[in-house]
RNA sequence: GCCGGAAUAGCUCAAUUGGUAGAGCAACUGACUUGUAAUCAGUAGGUUGUGGGUUCAAGUCCUAUUUCCGGCACCA
């Protein structure tokens, strides 16, 4: 998909487009106020203050006509420079601009406005010449948005759209929208039976269907080999706590507007974990270390509750019980670059294995200036801060660095992706943890016979199985590759007098195989048979008849081709044993 | 949580200004015996998300609530 930002020509028209929105949002609403108009990936949006009226759905269409009138007009853009005070006295009723105003650096002595015919906004530009060039647009969605982004101000409109060069171009990016739509997890997860959901369970609480759990048993075994061939030791543990152990890790001050709401029983007062790291620092506390041990690591598939904002919940990508990947790394001071070298080279190479390509490496770091949320100690952030940079650049991975972003207790990497509807999510973390240790008086003895405090990695390379699952539905529209496909393989007998023998004799040694095998037998004609096993998207489909049988064959058809291919029957084991360890399609 | 919208059969959707809730697919039964994306016929399927209210009459209007959708805010 195309991103319009990063287009130069696409960006002033798109901005401009915002502009020529706002003059159409003034003529029909004359009290209206404005705030800012910017591009975005996906063109463009302007926050409006309409006082108590808000858009409706009709109100698009109004909106986009007297926009198309205003473009046919074809006024000029045209560009005047203000003092400060000239600009603060041209806008004087207008709350907003005044605002953007007085907020402006004071080196920058010139303000601009744009005009164009009746209609003039503070802006720094640059415009097209005239709004005739804005031709195809398109008024694409609307919502509530805070002003400046901060919940306790007041709700603006928002109205977001999109302009092109072309009208083939505008098509284009319409059709992809809603392609985008098709490939959405809850779309797919419904329609291939992964997930569902129901209002007696709650909100947020999916239900993982048998062809869901497959998909995630292999992830599990998936990470699970790896992390134990990277020294990881798993353990379960309880999904409450007692509301003394998040006193201990200060989670019940920091985290308790995320956690479901305490329960007693008897005498005691508990909750539903919203994260495991409590847990696992006692297993580490435990017994005593000695400075050889470290690194030590533990890991859990492990069920965390977390009592989401009720608009914030989404499919499996955003859940109220989720199962994290989860694991925390014991280190030494002096570990830590290794160690993190090793959760970023685990992270590459889990992303590989999935083909996934487009994520952003985010590392989020503390705000040096701000005192309060970060916890003292320059020297500490600067050592781990820095260590991550190195790591990142030597594996040449490109990232941005997100300032004021880190966690209270250390700065983290994040990886972050692009869901095919709605913002980008992190999947992957990794944080850096100089507090936890403390609170729970974590230790290990050096090799002086002292005790030092560890530092611990909290990582997540899946970052939850039911956000990875939804990723990996929309990464492939539901065609899994073969090792993760719920239905490897589906086989269909031409005549079930003939072959159902065969077919069954087939579909027996594949399972001896250990394949996830279906036989459709029933009494419905092969393309119909071939039709569903298509919807449903089932890699390998074997139609056997008389050919087959009679010469120990399979005639197989993969998804995604037409073509059908006969070879003989060990040629087809070898064949599928091949692509499902390479974890090919 | 906030701003908007939606909820009708398992699924996708119909139902004039309030006036007897329908269709296709799926399911089930039977016939057909099938060579690569839909064989034919029949049967069954609903207190229109839930609770109140207005009305002679409510899927339709009002109200509360739940869930879902688009954003905002928050976040794995």
């Amino acid at each position: 998909m195309i991103n319009i930002k990063e287009n130069e020509r696409l960006s002033i028209m798109n901005h401009s487009c915002a502009h020529l929105l706002a003059q159409a949002v003034k003529h029909l609403y004359p009290h209206a106020m404005f705030w800012v108009g910017p591009v975005i990936e996906e063109g463009f949006y302007y926050d409006i203050d309409l006082g108590d009226e808000v858009i409706k759905e009709e109100d698009l269409e109004r909106l986009e006509r007297e926009m198309k009138k205003i473009s046919k007009d074809g006024k000029r853009i045209v560009r005047h420079e203000l003092t400060k005070a000239e600009a603060l006295e041209m806008f004087k009723d207008d709350p907003y601009k005044l605002d953007l105003i007085n907020r402006m650096d004071e080196n920058e002595n010139v303000i601009s406005v744009y005009s164009q015919g009746d209609f003039t906004d503070l802006c720094r530009g640059p415009h097209v010449e005239t709004v005739k060039e804005l031709k195809y647009f398109k008024l694409i969605k609307f919502s509530g948005a805070y002003w400046k982004g901060d919940s306790k101000n007041k709700m603006l409109q928002r109205i977001y759209g999109a302009c092109f060069e072309n009208e083939e171009d505008l098509n284009n990016y319409m059709r992809e929208l809603e392609e985008a739509k098709e490939r959405d997890h809850r779309k797919i997860g419904s329609a291939l039976e992964i997930f569902m959901s129901h209002d007696l369970v709650g909100k947020g609480m999916p239900l993982w269907l048998p062809n869901g759990a497959i998909i995630r048993k292999q992830l599990e075994n998936y990470i699970y080999k790896k992390e134990q061939e990277m020294g990881y030791q798993h353990v379960y543990t309880p999904c409450v706590g007692t509301v003394d152990l998040y006193k201990t890790s200060g989670h019940w001050d920091h985290y308790k507007e995320n956690m479901f709401p305490s329960m007693k029983v008897d005498d005691e007062e508990f909750v539903l974990r919203p994260m495991n790291c409590p847990h696992h620092m006692l297993i580490y506390g435990n017994k005593l270390h000695s400075y050889r041990d470290l690194p030590i690591r533990i890991g859990e598939f492990a069920t965390d509750f977390r009592y989401e904002a009720s608009g914030a919940v989404k499919g499996l990508e955003r859940v109220r019980c989720m199962c994290q990947n989860d694991a925390h790394l014991f280190v030494t001071t002096e570990q830590i670059g290794e160690e993190f070298k090793k959760v970023v080279g685990l992270i590459l190479d889990v992303y590989k294995d999935f083909g996934i390509k487009n994520y952003k490496f985010r590392l989020s770091l503390r705000d040096p200036e701000d005192k309060e949320k970060y916890f003292d100690d320059d020297e500490m952030w600067n050592n781990a801060e820095n260590t991550l940079r190195a790591v990142l650049n030597d594996f040449g991975c490109e990232y941005y660095e997100a300032i004021g972003e880190a966690a209270f207790y250390g700065p983290k990497l994040d990886v972050e992706v692009k869901p095919a509807v709605g913002p980008e999510v992190t999947l992957s973390t990794c944080q850096l943890d100089f507090l936890l240790p403390r609170r729970f008086e974590l230790s290990y003895i050096d090799s002086k016979g002292e005790k030092q405090v560890p530092v611990v990695l909290h990582r997540a390379i899946f970052g939850t199985f039911d956000r990875f699952t939804a990723f990996i539905i929309e990464e492939t529209k539901g065609a899994f590759p073969l090792w993760l496909a719920p239905t490897q393989v589906n086989i269909i007998p031409v005549n079930n007098e003939y072959h159902l023998e065969y077919a069954l004799k087939i579909k027996e040694e594949l399972q001896q195989q250990g394949y996830r095998v279906n036989l459709d037998s029933r009494d419905e004609k092969l393309s119909y048979r071939m039709r569903e096993a298509q919807l449903n998207k089932i890699p390998y489909n074997l139609i056997l008849g008389d050919k087959e049988r009679d010469n120990e064959q399979i005639s197989y058809r993969k998804f995604g081709s037409d073509q059908t291919t006969t070879i003989s029957k060990e040629d087809f084991m070898e064949l599928l044993n091949k692509v499902l360890v390479n974890k090919e399609n």
